[in-house]
DNA sequence: CGTACCATTGACGACGGTCAAAAAACGTGG
DNA sequence: CCACGTTTTTTGACCGTCGTCAATGGTACG
């Protein structure tokens, strides 16, 4: 596991790159956060950060892919949601982290000063609004969340496929990062039901389970119908 | 049905009494508010705004409550929030609403043009400030209600009954403006379940349904337990 | 080639949904 | 204030979906 310590450190070095009183007009975030960060690797399940702690990083996923998640007190684990490369994650509105985070692969993730971040806010506008529309995206997305989860099982699955399926640069074919428990925790169903959806999806040709990580979507259109 | 038009025309009113020129610093939103909008009439499930509408208004709630929700493609009502006097809604990231908004009773709200609220954020950083922390706690409400979601029935009611009680000025006396079915929709389950799930909660002793509207919790410990 | 780990499949039961009816609460007009 | 009709809530009976527990099958990696 990675120290804030070993991410100081790697940033020092990023930082030096961006002299942080030049102007910077007009630049998105995404742009940007790239020249300010510091590309940290994790392995495989390594915390990236812990639910509470201080949010003073924000993260972009380089290679690799993460989930974050919470534990309730019986143990059962609520995913919140999964990063695939290029997408941006751990910005707060308040100091701490209300998820935690970890890398579900050996992954790549670009680590950003949170208060650089917001200094440039301060100065560029369009990078404010940008910040915005970030927290727009992600309250969007939870929203979205909620409505999956009042859903059936078989719904559930087909939202989470089509959801992945979108976010996937190649058509039909897409290749799962995560276990089938993580699905199960990010839909609220039990693993066992994922896996018997996904059998019952192949079997009614919808889709092609060409191995457990990798899936085909053969008919777009009966899974759409089925997604409610 | 209010219009846009009878509320712009409220709103002409109520927006002279504030010049738009003046510094206003370090001055709470919740106190601007009140000083820049128009207080206006809805009757019991009077539509407030609908879902995709420009969000042109942010509104506050003064007397009654206020439901927002969305409805699937096959008719199930999930409601996002319920708002209660003092409560803020309406304030959104995008240009258009997410949601649709309701009176669940008949309810004062003040309405307020969004844009002048931006304008002052725009001079008033602390006001800025505070409206990106009404950002977050709107996340964190969803972010919360999705733990909900997994919970078992039993757990859900529960949880409702202790965020109402959080949210109420008295103690363990609670005072419902909505139906069952709200509540139904609320928390993704059905009204029969709800009430059932109430009664058992009654019968160990936990809350006492002194009316269908108003409940007394008993025993906070057990509740407790229950919640999970 | 063996050993974990992960995914699939099966059997069974419980939780909660559905449909239907009864009971209670509410509002309105006499 | 009461009688009546309407809406809301409660309760009952039944059944389907999904969770649980357990065994089997598959895959990756040393």
């Amino acid at each position: 596991m990675l120290t804030q310590t070993a991410i100081r450190s790697g940033l020092s070095r990023a930082t030096n790159n961006l002299s942080s009183r030049a102007p910077m007009l007009n630049r998105s975030i995404v742009t940007s956060i790239d020249l300010m960060g510091a590309t940290m690797p994790y392995e495989r399940d390594a915390e990236i950060y812990g639910e509470g702690e201080p949010a003073d990083y924000v993260y972009k996923v380089v290679t690799g892919s993460v989930r974050t998640y919470k534990v309730l007190t019986d143990g059962r684990r609520q995913i919140g949601s999964f990063y695939l490369p290029g997408d941006i994650f751990g910005l707060e509105t308040g100091e701490n982290h209300s998820f935690s985070a970890e890398a579900i692969s050996d992954a790549k993730i670009l680590v950003v000063e949170r208060k650089a971040l917001l200094a440039l806010a301060a100065r560029d506008s369009e990078v404010g609004r940008q910040l915005w529309s970030m927290m727009g995206q992600e309250l969007k997305r939870v929203q979205d969340h909620i409505l999956v989860l009042i859903k059936t099982a078989k719904e559930r699955v087909v939202s989470f496929l089509l959801e992945m399926a979108e976010r996937h640069p190649n058509g039909n074919d897409i290749v799962l990062p995560m276990s089938r428990q993580d699905i199960a925790d990010y839909l609220g169903i039990t693993m066992e039901t994922v896996s018997r959806t996904l059998t019952e999806l192949e079997n009614c040709a919808s889709i092609k389970l060409t191995s457990a990580r990798h899936i085909v979507l053969c008919n777009r259109r009966a899974l759409g119908l089925l997604n409610s």
